[in-house]
DNA sequence: ATTTAGTTACTGAACGGTCAGTAAGTAAAT
DNA sequence: ATTTACTTACTGACCGTTCAGTAACTAAAT
């Protein structure tokens, strides 16, 4: 114990710094990881804090409790991907078939093999807990995904392209193999050796969803 | 307080019976639907023990911890749904269309509307945490679930019913909206008021999927 | 039949580790 | 010198697990 501890010498760079603007991102971005690893429950907030780079403390200057971080990743993390989704429907000009293609290959893009890929695993796990927040993820994420998915599919319908189907259902349909696939790797990437050619599933999926929707 | 908790007298039933036979699976019924409903950490063996009609002392008379009461539940009652797959599979004599619309709707009514709906939902949930069961799930029911599938579809492919396929990628995309489905619902019942038409939804699928794969 | 000695299924209370939340104190910044 | 972002040390409740004790049952002995 020769001078370590001492404090009355300076220039040792600061033990931490004051970085009020980027905390709650990277608390976000570190409760995240860690509920989508291991679950609410078993998720420590010391785990959380040591992983953004603070103390447990810290994190109470920045949420109010467990639950209401939680709320936040969820909150927070997923509603920009459907806005991403929405406007490219919007400004696309093409067929109803290239379109539907377009947004099957884009949620992998922006959701299936990002860290988003965990929220769904996520939502369905806790969903029992957190029935407000189920609710709005029902609505702002999974109605506003079908209802995107929809209006693609009637598109199809009206200029001939697809044959006349419910089209809700058809969106789900069109939608659940997605879901399912981002649930299922995560739940299972350590069964999956070098895991299973999601570009070949896709490109069969989108190859039998198309003949079977289209008009003969 | 007239006469109720005497002892002394004689006559009054006793507090609890003695049923060894009848305890392992009363408590494996409701730890099945405690899990489902709470997930595994938030699972309380006390409520279990209650639900069960024992306390909590009991359980481990008949499980080593709650992580083996867990582990039980998942194998005791997953496996015999494949295994009545599969028969049906064996003795069928129809056509690969008709035998795959009878193993999804099967699915549905051996899974999809029974308390086992609960089990995929609850090992995607807690996969991260129980590996080695993981491992079991995965070869057991998912793999043995989609070779059974594929199957299937590979007579469809040889007798001319089917177009050339990737016969396991079909298998899947034929499953994961059953899948999805099962999780989905268990996930957000209380956002269905009145849930959404499964019946409709097989139907739905059955026919997109069969002219999606069907020769031209 | 009734007593009695023995077995075991089950209870209930207590223990000890864990962890969300708190509050007093410290150091960075202005 | 003052403010405040952050740390550190602490608390209280919760819950899986254990185990000494008890009540239900069994059958041998009378």
């Amino acid at each position: 114990m020769s001078q370590t501890a001492t404090t009355s010498k300076r220039k040792s760079r600061p033990r931490w710094k004051r970085r009020k603007d980027a905390r709650h991102g990277e608390i976000v971005a570190a409760a995240l990881e860690l509920f989508v690893e291991r679950g609410y429950e078993a998720t420590k907030l010391a785990d959380v804090a040591r992983r953004a780079g603070v103390t447990k403390g810290t994190l109470y200057l920045y949420f109010d409790s467990k639950e209401a971080l939680f709320k936040a990743v969820v909150r927070e993390t997923i509603v920009p991907v459907i806005v991403q989704g929405e406007a490219l429907a919007q400004s696309f000009t093409g067929s109803a078939s290239e379109l539907l293609e377009q947004l099957v290959r884009q949620y992998w893009h922006l959701v299936g093999e990002t860290s988003l890929a965990g929220i769904p695993k996520l939502m369905m796990a806790e969903a029992a807990t957190f029935p407000e927040l189920t609710r709005f993820y029902y609505e702002e994420v999974v109605t506003r995904g079908h209802r995107l998915m929809a209006g693609v599919i009637e598109r199809g319908v009206k200029n001939g392209e697809f044959r006349p189907v419910d089209v809700m259902l058809a969106a789900k349909l069109a939608m659940s193999p997605l879901m399912h696939a981002t649930v299922a790797r995560q739940a299972f990437a350590s069964c999956m050796p070098e895991g299973f050619d999601v570009r070949a599933y896709l490109n069969t999926h989108i190859d039998l969803y198309l003949h079977g929707i289209a008009k003969p």
